[in-house]
DNA sequence: GGTTACCTTCAAAGCGCTTTCAAATTTCTC
DNA sequence: GAGAAATTTGAAAGCGCTTTGAAGGTAACC
């Protein structure tokens, strides 16, 4: 059933029909009601082919994941973060297109949805220390939100947590337990966010008057396998760190099972801070085993970016939009006082 | 940059212009060099709105992805899954059209992709037993695969894996080293997978002339809180089990911490075989701690997966594929002779 | 040389909608 | 009750491509 059937069946034309179901306000009352009940009785649904060309709008917003480089390992967090945003697209009437692909890639998938027209606005996540995405689609002239930030943040949209806050908080709270050996297991850093974290890390530690030491920082792909093997190294040298500052709940679970192997009991012997993404299958609260964790749902960032995205592409003239959400400290049962 | 405008500085007519870029046979050698040098120097990227439209073709695959009721748990092996099927997809040049939506609502999902022409096929993940949407697609007339399969699955095109056989398997391996009071740490039963590796468990006790024992069997949303949840109150029963069977990494860590937090140390005081779906972020290898499991790709499930349904939407009247992938089971540390 | 076949190109129709512009009808206004 | 204004509907153009059917130009054949 399409348009034309549906206008001819009603004894109308096609242009009254459009109207009466697009809300149109010049449509006889009676006439949008009897339009109305013969396109539900028919399971009347326009072609969203034909009226994406019609309106020039793609109703669709795109979202480049990239996989690193050697490992193609996928970030967990996309599952939930495209659950939160999935959900706003889904109210508005917008589709999601997704786009899986190599690091090096992603530019041309950005180039090819700017240019074929296939995507009103695009996400990006994950930004890199100066990552080029950005410029680029400022170039292409695609609207676009970032979640996360780098460089020079003012000149497009973006929706962070305070990394930098959240790290130098967490590291205060270890340094008032006692602690002196601070490990952080860290993302790569050349993830912006990884950088700040870091950065607030140090500034805490410089606050005390400790100096940052760098065999104490790890940095890599925030797998479950490489927090157990940064913890495994620094747990068997002679001056081993007490506490660990860990940048993933899924690092910081290969974290606490080298901790466990080597008999040390978490919040007694060795305490650890995790950043919680509040990944959902991952849930660090009451029931299981809780980390203390500076904390921050991925899937409220994600219905909060989709949000602000469409609302920008609607309104391509208004102000860019910054947003900053604090992490909150929760306090778990993985720290306690230095022994 | 149309084809118009492509056409008319070439001094061609868009047919012409159309045919040499889309590799039609009739198109002079040189007039179609000329073309696509023009084509690429201008940076022409044909109309994907326009050209769906023409074509008839959405040239896109849309996953539905529910999230589960009350926790909104979004099922993390997606990402995985979808890594695979969306390389698939790049090189074919279909996009992914995603739609994350409740539960209740995949029907209408469903309904709509097919009634507005958004897609040319769909994936189907999870079937529970007896699932609606199978017969729900068979009615809309939309090619689909599902991953898994329920029910008479010789109606349709599914890739599944050997689920009975594999846990039959392993808890055959878990009986010859002398284990018999084995737990179940399950999906949800309603799930067909889960259904059928319940089926695998107790087809192997009662091969032993072991009554399979409903206190040793949980179901459920396969977080790591579940699993560290069943896991605590298995163990801190007077006769608890010496074994776990465990259908996923994630709640298997749950299950771990549990044992560690009892002192109890895997493979020689208790024994845990999980079904790994090989998750990027989880890897169970060498490295890191591996448990025993059964083992089979949930990427390249994915990618295999994506390929088919592809084939199927090219050609929608060749015969039905089926497709059963063993699960292989690797011995790691987890496992040990029966206490 | 005339007919046929082939190669190459093009004009125009069509995909199924939205939207502009105009027309028909009804309601107001004095 | 005539003219203006408001209300409601429709014809047709257009979105940017693909594809059909026709035609112009060459080569091939007898």
């Amino acid at each position: 059933m399409n348009l034309k059937e549906l206008a001819s069946s009603l004894g109308l034309s096609q242009t009254t029909v459009s109207r009466a179901l697009n809300g149109y306000p010049e449509v006889n009352p009676e006439t949008r009601a009897r339009v109305e009940a013969a396109a539900r009785a028919a399971n009347y649904q326009p072609n969203s082919r034909a009226r994406r060309l019609a309106t020039g709008r793609a109703m669709t917003i795109g979202h480049v994941i990239t996989h690193t480089g050697e490992t193609e390992m996928v970030n967990p967090i996309f599952a939930d973060f495209l659950a939160g945003a999935g959900e706003v697209y889904a109210r508005e009437g917008y589709d999601l297109l997704l786009s899986i692909v190599h690091e090096g890639a992603a530019e041309r998938a950005y180039r090819q949805m700017a240019a074929n027209g296939s995507v009103d606005g695009v996400m990006v996540q994950g930004p890199r220390q100066e990552d080029p995405r950005i410029a680029l689609l400022q170039e292409l002239g695609l609207p676009f939100l970032v979640h996360g930030r780098t460089g020079d943040a003012r000149g497009y949209n973006w929706l962070d947590i305070a990394n930098l806050r959240a790290f130098r908080r967490a590291t205060e709270f270890l340094l008032d337990l006692g602690h002196s050996r601070i490990a952080l297991i860290n993302g790569q850093e050349a993830m912006d966010f990884a950088a700040r974290r870091r950065r607030g890390y140090e500034e805490a530690l410089r606050a005390r008057s400790i100096t940052p030491d760098e065999s104490l920082m790890y940095a890599d792909v925030m797998t479950e396998g490489y927090g157990h093997r940064a913890a495994a190294q620094l747990l068997d040298r002679e001056n081993r760190p007490t506490a660990f500052l860990v940048s993933s709940v899924i690092s910081a679970i290969g974290v606490r099972q080298a901790a466990w192997e080597r008999g040390l009991q978490l919040g007694r012997d060795v305490s650890i801070i995790t950043h919680d993404d509040v990944l959902s299958y991952l849930n660090n609260d009451a029931e299981g085993p809780a980390f203390t964790a500076t904390r921050s749902s991925i899937r409220l960032a994600g219905r909060r970016c989709a949000e602000i995205l469409i609302e920008r592409i609607k309104q391509p003239d208004a102000p860019f939009v910054h947003e900053l959400w604090e992490a909150e400290l929760m306090v778990g049962r993985s720290t306690g006082p230095a022994p």
